[in-house]
DNA sequence: CTGATCATGTAATTCGTTACATGATTCC
DNA sequence: GGAATCATGTAACGAATTACATGATCAG
C-alpha cells in the first residue's frame, strides 16, 4: 500500500457521492469519525495530492460568490479504492483508550477510588452511545435511500461497542465490591 | 495537563516495579499496548524528560560490563501520577480501525467480498483474542503475586472485547446472507 | 443584522513509528 | 560458537491535531 489511509477514507467519502472537502469531513464527523477520525488538516491536502495521482478529478463550483470545489472519482480512483477494499493490507486495530490505562493503573488507589474510576469510564461510554444514537436515524435513511447498508451497520457496530464496555463497567464494579466485601483487600 | 499519556505510562509502569527503560517497553508490550502503545522512541526521551522535572531518578547499575540505567519514581511522580489518575481529563477513547473502515466502504461490493471482509475481520480479532490468552497466565501470576488485580481485570476486557467484536462478525454475516437469500440486493 | 453554517486552506507543533547503530550477556 | 535477549539511544520521517486566517451565504 503506497497511499494511506487517509487518502481511501477521502476516495470512500466520494464514492458515497460526497463533492467538497467540507463535506467529506462533515460526513467523517458523523461516521468513520468513531474508529478513523481525519481533519481538514488531512482532508485538503490529501485531495490536492489525489489529484496529482489522477485518481479525483476537482471542477470549480462557486456558489454565488463563494469559491468551492467538487471533486469526484476518476475510473483509476474508483480501482484503487476496490482494490484496496479486497487487498489483505495490514490489520491496524489500534485502540487508544485514556480511561483503560487509567483503569490498568489504578492498583495504588483505594477501592472507593477504583470504583470511581469505573463508573467515570462508563459515563464516558454512556455520553458515546447517546451519541450515536443521535445519529442512527441519520443513517437509517441513508440505507433505506441509497442503498448503502454499510455505514449504519458500522454505526450498529458503534453501538454494540459502547453497550458491551458499559456492561463490563457494571459487571467489574460489582466483581471488585463483591471481593472487597469478602475480605480480600482494602 | 501538561505531560502527555506516555509520560504516565512510563510513570505507572515504574509504580509497578519495572526499572529500565527496556524493562517498561517490554511490559508495555504484553499489556497496555492493547489500548496503549509505546516505543523506545517514546520511552527513552521521555525519562529523560521526567528526570528533568525531577518525577523520576536515575541511578547507573551496570550488569557486568553491560550499560544499565535504573529509574524510581520520587515522591513528586508517584504525586504526580496519582493525581492524574483521579484527574477526569479528556476522555480520550480513539479507535483506528481499518478493518471497520473497509467494512464501512464496502457497499459497492458484491455481497460475497462483503461477507469475505468480514471474515476476514473476525480471523484478525481471532488472532488477537489468541495472542491476548497467551499472556493471561501471566497477568494472572502477576495479580496473585504482587496483588495487582488490574492488568488481569484489563486484560480480561480486552478479551472480552475481541470475543464482543468475532461475534458480531459472525452475526451480521448471518443477517447479510439472510438478507440476500430473501432477494434483497445483489 | 447576527449567528450558524458553508467553504478553503496553511503553518506550527506534537506525537509516534521505523530504522539504524552499538554492544554485552546468557542459553543452548 | 551462534542465536536470543538485554540494554541504550538517535535521526529521519510520517501522521495528525490545533490554531489561525479568510470570507460568503443563509435562516431567523
Amino acid at each position: 500500500m503506497e497511499l494511506g489511509k487517509t487518502a481511501y477514507v477521502v476516495l470512500g467519502m466520494l464514492s458515497l457521492g460526497k463533492r467538497t472537502g467540507y463535506d467529506i469531513k462533515s460526513l467523517v464527523d458523523v461516521s468513520t469519525r468513531f474508529f478513523w477520525a481525519a481533519s481538514y488538516g488531512q482532508i485538503y491536502p490529501e485531495l490536492k495530492r489525489l489529484e496529482d495521482l489522477r485518481l479525483v478529478k476537482s471542477r470549480e463550483v462557486p456558489q454565488g460568490g463563494r469559491r468551492r470545489v467538487e471533486y469526484a472519482l476518476t475510473a483509476a480512483g474508483r480501482k484503487a479504492l476496490r482494490e484496496w477494499l479486497l487487498s489483505d493490507a495490514d490489520p491496524v486495530m489500534e485502540l487508544r483508550h485514556a480511561g483503560l490505562l487509567r483503569f490498568f493503573l489504578a492498583d495504588a488507589l483505594p477501592v472507593e477510588q477504583r470504583v470511581e474510576l469505573l463508573r467515570n469510564l462508563r459515563a464516558d461510554h454512556e455520553r458515546g452511545v447517546e451519541a450515536m444514537r443521535q445519529i442512527e436515524p441519520g443513517a437509517r435513511a441513508g440505507a433505506e435511500k441509497h442503498g448503502h447498508d454499510h455505514p449504519l451497520l458500522t454505526l450498529e457496530w458503534g453501538i454494540a461497542y459502547q453497550d458491551f464496555v458499559i456492561n463490563w463497567c457494571s459487571e467489574t464494579e460489582r466483581r471488585i465490591i463483591e471481593q472487597t466485601a469478602s475480605g480480600q483487600r482494602s
